[in-house]
RNA sequence: UCCCGAAUAGCUCAGUCGGUUAGAGCAUCUGACUGUUAAUCAGAGGGUCGCUGGUUCGAGCCCAGCUUCGGGAGCCA
């Protein structure tokens, strides 16, 4: 294998050896005697100098060496005369592969800022900030598929493309192949589906849980990990069109194992960054001050990115139910003060400012809120026996809040009972016949079980501080954007 | 979709009470200088002030609509 920069920085082995250094350029310092460059190749947020001694490369070569261009660079690595770095590469020769015309190469050797790089987002890997959170982004991806895999959980692939259309988890992208002008008609001028590509209406997917559940009752314990899409108008910071989701399904799995492993896998992947990722999240921490300096005091973060890894690494998340959340947030200062713009009482769905309020100043950590009224949940959700301290009837949920993203998990215990769960869908409107694929799981050897959602962009915010989750994907689709 | 804010040089932004020739830093180019660290110093070029209309003797500035972007809310992961 080729080495790459990320190599000759680390290994002091390299010193002394002629070497071939392919990067793109970051700066070029130039003067007299002696031009320095600072070369990048995307393997680590660090640059390699590239010392050229005046005379050494000709003119006219230098002068295409700039901000942006593609080079290789010939010589022998050496120890740094400056101070800055260890090594620096004492070149013999360059050959440049692409110019970058610095009058019309969008990046600059400075700060720009993320509103102009989302405008780029096709040159976003170019930058330090974006390349950081992307390496960070794999890191992530990578601890998710050895957690599982380390802990007898088998990768397994729900479909991107479904035919159901009783998932229930929002509005959904059509896939069709028919032609939108000219769609064949039934007698009562309806859509005649029979004839389009797969014979019935098809849609993207937005949850894999419901096939994942037929894997977990049979391979024990699985996960999905792909590609979701929302076809909801959603224009926020923590919303995207396409995303991609973490799903773990457990037979055997009640609430409280659920919880114990959201908690022990989203541990493991913050510690595994921490542990993987060292420069690239000291370079996110520092651009993180940098950015909240011109904030006011009580609009910074509360703690500097690495403490606040750890600190989530090393505590436990605060678990309690809904009916207590409620009871805190109804003796809670901002409710008392007519603070909350939403009112709060027994039943309804908690806003994003009662859940901040519990994550972000109650509390002060990830939390797990559990027994959420049985009307405000999804159909499949386990039906909890009647407990004397809930206001009504409540099911085996689990959201797991984290300060600043808000719900990072959402998941449950689900329905085993078949007749409990048929019940449930009648309630709400959904016909039983239409799922009776999943209700099969119910018929023939049900058991306990228990899964959750983990949307991964919002772990990647959480990780790397970025504040927007159009920053943390590397081709972002929300609503009127489909660009590159 | 709703609420709030913004749009001025390649980038980041300033532009007073509406006043005549629209500024700065960075970037770019030219030169100087230096083992430099987003180098430094000097000079130069660079603008349909988002678009459309209106008010006015006069609009970057005021008004209306539109577009785009940002923040917040809802929907959720």
């Amino acid at each position: 294998m080729k080495y790459q920069i990320k190599d000759y920085l680390r290994h002091h082995g390299f010193v002394g050896q002629t070497l071939t250094v392919q990067g793109w350029v970051r700066t070029k310092r130039e003067s007299k005697n002696v031009n320095f460059i600072a070369l990048n190749d995307g393997s680590t947020i660090n640059n390699l100098q590239v010392v050229a001694e005046a005379g050494v490369i000709s003119d006219d070569i230098l002068k295409l060496v700039t901000t942006g261009s593609a080079i290789a660079a010939t010589g022998v690595l050496v120890d740094s005369q400056g101070a800055g770095q260890s090594v620096e590469l004492k070149v013999e020769s360059i050959e440049v592969y692409g110019t970058a015309d610095p009058d019309l190469y969008p990046l600059q050797p400075k700060r720009h800022s993320l509103e102009f790089l989302r405008e780029n987002g096709h040159l976003r890997s170019r930058t330090n900030t974006f390349a950081t959170v992307f390496r960070v982004r794999h890191a992530l991806a990578f601890a998710v598929h050895k957690y599982f895999s380390d802990n007898g959980f088998f990768y397994w692939n729900s479909p991107i493309i479904t035919g159901s259309d009783a998932e229930g988890a929002g509005e959904m992208f059509r896939v069709t192949t028919l032609d939108p002008k000219n769609p064949p008609l039934n007698e009562d001028g309806s859509v005649n589906y029979k004839e389009d590509f797969f014979g019935k209406e098809t849609n993207l997917t937005v949850s894999g849980q419901l096939e994942g559940e037929l894997a977990a009752l049979g391979l024990g314990k699985i996960y999905t990990f792909g590609p979701t899409f929302r076809a909801e108008n959603s224009n926020t910071t923590r919303h995207l069109a396409e995303f991609w989701m973490i799903e773990p399904e457990m037979a055997f799995f009640e609430l409280e194992d659920n919880m114990a492993l959201a908690e022990d896998f989203v541990q493991y992947v913050i510690k595994y960054a921490l542990d993987n990722c060292q420069d690239d999240l000291a370079f996110l921490e520092k651009r993180l001050i940098e950015e909240e300096k011109n904030k006011p005091q009580n609009e910074r973060s509360p703690m500097p990115l690495l403490e606040k890894l750890q600190f989530v690494v090393d505590n436990e998340f605060e678990r309690l139910t809904y009916t207590k959340a409620i009871e805190i947030l109804l003796q809670s200062k901002p409710h008392k003060e007519k603070k909350f713009q939403y009112p709060v009482e027994w039943g309804i769905d908690l806003q994003s400012e009662h859940e901040r309020y519990l994550v972000e100043k109650h509390f002060k950590k990830p939390v797990i809120l559990t027994h959420y009224p049985r009307e405000i949940k999804a159909f499949y959700m386990k039906q909890e026996v009647e407990r004397p301290e809930d206001k009504g009837p409540t099911v085996r949920a689990m959201d797991v809040l984290f300060p600043g993203i808000g719900e990072m998990i959402g998941g449950s215990q689900r329905e085993d009972n078949l007749e409990k769960l048929v019940a449930r869908m009648e309630e709400v409107g959904i016909e039983p016949e239409s799922m009776d694929w999943f209700l099969d799981t119910r018929r023939f050897g049900s058991a306990p079980h228990s899964g959750f959602g983990l949307g991964f962009e919002r772990l990647i915010l959480f990780v790397t501080g970025m504040t927007n989750i159009r920053d943390v994907i590397p081709f972002p689709r929300f609503p009127k954007s489909a660009e590159f």
